[in-house]
DNA sequence: CTGTTAGCGCATTCAG
DNA sequence: CTGAATGCGCTAACAG
């Protein structure tokens, strides 16, 4: 019973001809009395249209390529729950392939997709390139960019400079006026640049000093901000932490919750308590951020609706419709208890209890 | 430049038939100089066969698709790393459904990726049912579920019973004699029933009385285990800790990590130290638990290992070679700092670096 | 409204 | 070794 019942069964069957069954599988103009016919052969038959036979027809796969960087990540898990929440209902399937944070493999992994027949593309690179400019062009697909952001290609992305500012504003008008920023390669422009640099302006400061490098240029200054390199990982903050706490700032910045994490981990290994001893922030939004102690501070972005935005952008590309990016993307601050205000005496501040 | 070019053009450019350009593409048998003709034609078209036309012949997709309880989920990325693993070297490619932990969408996306032409399926499921296992036989592909178990289908899974012994077992070598479990429903069999029950033995102990019926019926027993019933999320087992203590038991265990971080983060709030006035556990292995504060004693599982065996398994059901479930899944006991032995007076810890 | 007629782009017989 | 011929299963004109 298992010989692939196709639509010419069906029409036989039902004692019609193949175009009837089609149409009625497609775009109705069929008699109401063909149509109870066709309806009972395909319950019969247990017929289910060849989705190989009919792409090759109408051009049109129905199949959006979604590129990661990586699979285990809360970003990326957010991202995609918001991505499929938007291409589902739209009847669109999703591909997915992974670059493994590899500029290389994402434009590997995007011509591969665009041979697979996907009707576009998203993809939530670690850096852009010309590169993929030029592949954008040659593709001819719509390609939907998240996480960076490049002049001329189609990006939708969470306003890291914006986040930095908010937070840097933030702890400033907390009486914040030394802190480190534990930040990320700038070879990651969104974090690594965009966030650090809103930071800084948002701080009111022009330039960071290397904390590795040695003390304040000028201690006596208005204000000053230490920068130190890390990684993503909660280890390699977790080992950068000593030299952080070295600097003796007011607040640590994380770049991301992770980060952050990471730094609270070795504070109180080093019995030093936060907001105490010294504050600690990150950026995220991360749901563990509220659960650990102390609950972490942190400016939170709404993946999941960046992830429905580009994929509304992506079928928006596909229908030649303009794209409408909506406004700025989402972000907002949580204030939980890893940071003191300075302008007033500290009180150990009662555990509430769990803040998303 | 743009207008899709075929074999057809490749041969034509080429001087040759267009059979000769698809063997060049496939198995052999094209002399060396028109396979040399042949290269050069497809370099300059920039020709890239067509999938769907390929597939419709072949009737091999090279597509797995994958039903996924949700996507922003720290197992769910792992297992997704370790399918990738296997599926992209051997040349698959994944299609991806979120069931988002319905029964009912479990089935249609599998019904819906048979449709879609994929040559496999694996399913990481909440809960199997006869409907699963007869649409297995309905659908004539190789499926391969995760996450539970179900007599006569083909499953890949961490052993919650034995996790549940072995922490059981380790608790009750420490000197703890009533613990609290913080478990599901029973509706997930994996989690909800084996881990509970293989830490009921472990423990040495018949059956859980329910904590939020009363006190325990026989204190004075050897050893007794409390039960409580919560969700997956932190909040709701924050919620229900309060009653978990009001048994006072020296060990609160919580079926997976994200509850006993709920846990933790009560008794924080209520100033109990944790393993001081109580011990707290978990199952899982999340990196989180090494940063918070106290580090988690946990079952760690090698949920990436597990994906790659369940897409090793797909992938042997599609070439009908026996399938090698390769010995028991991986799992291995974390010792932190969240577990106090009784048997010794206690020593505060020093808390070392991050144990992942 | 319906059946007939053509292919979509490719892989694969089958004679050369 | 190679080319011509034949569908895979379906949709889309096209005349009825």
């Amino acid at each position: 019973m298992d010989h692939k019942v196709t639509i010419k069964e069906v029409a036989e069957l039902a004692g019609v001809s193949k175009s009837t069954v089609s149409r009625y599988l497609n775009r109705g103009y069929v008699s109401e009395e063909k149509r109870e016919l066709v309806r009972q052969a395909i319950a019969q038959t247990g017929f289910k249209s060849n989705f190989f036979a009919k792409r090759l027809k109408t051009k049109e796969s129905k199949l959006i390529g979604i590129v990661l960087p990586r699979m285990d990540s809360v970003t990326v898990g957010k991202l995609l729950t918001g991505i499929n929440r938007v291409l589902d209902p739209a009847g669109y399937q999703v591909l997915v392939q992974v670059s493994q944070l590899s500029q290389r493999r994402e434009l590997d992994a995007m011509r591969s997709l665009q041979q697979q027949g996907v009707d576009g593309i998203l993809v939530d690179s670690v850096g852009l390139t010309d590169a993929h400019a030029e592949l954008v062009q040659e593709l001819t697909l719509p390609v939907v960019f998240t996480g960076q952001e490049y002049a001329g290609l189609t990006c939708i992305k969470v306003d890291d400079y914006a986040a930095g500012h908010l937070m840097g504003a933030y702890l400033r008008q907390l009486g914040h006026r030394h802190a480190v920023f534990a930040g990320v390669s700038e070879s990651d422009k969104a974090v690594g640049c965009e966030r650090k640099q809103g930071f800084l302006d948002g701080f009111g400061v022009q330039t960071a000093y290397d904390v590795l490098a040695g003390a304040p240029a000028a201690a006596a200054e208005e204000a000053c901000v230490g920068f130190v390199e890390t990684g993503f990982d909660f280890l390699s903050a977790y080992d950068k932490t000593a030299a952080m706490w070295a600097a003796q700032p007011s607040v640590i910045v994380g770049a991301t919750d992770n980060i952050s994490l990471g730094i609270l981990r070795y504070l109180h290994k080093r019995g030093l308590y936060v907001p105490e001893a010294v504050s600690v922030t990150g950026f995220g939004g991360y749901d563990v951020g509220a659960v650990v102690y102390p609950a972490l501070t942190t400016v939170a972005f709404d993946f999941e609706l960046v992830g429905m935005k580009a994929a509304q952008a992506v079928l928006d590309g596909l229908h030649d419709e303009p794209l409408n990016l909506g406004g700025p993307a989402p972000m907002h601050l949580i204030q939980r208890e890893s940071v003191r205000d300075l302008g007033k005496p500290f009180v150990p501040e009662q555990s509430t209890g769990i803040t998303l």
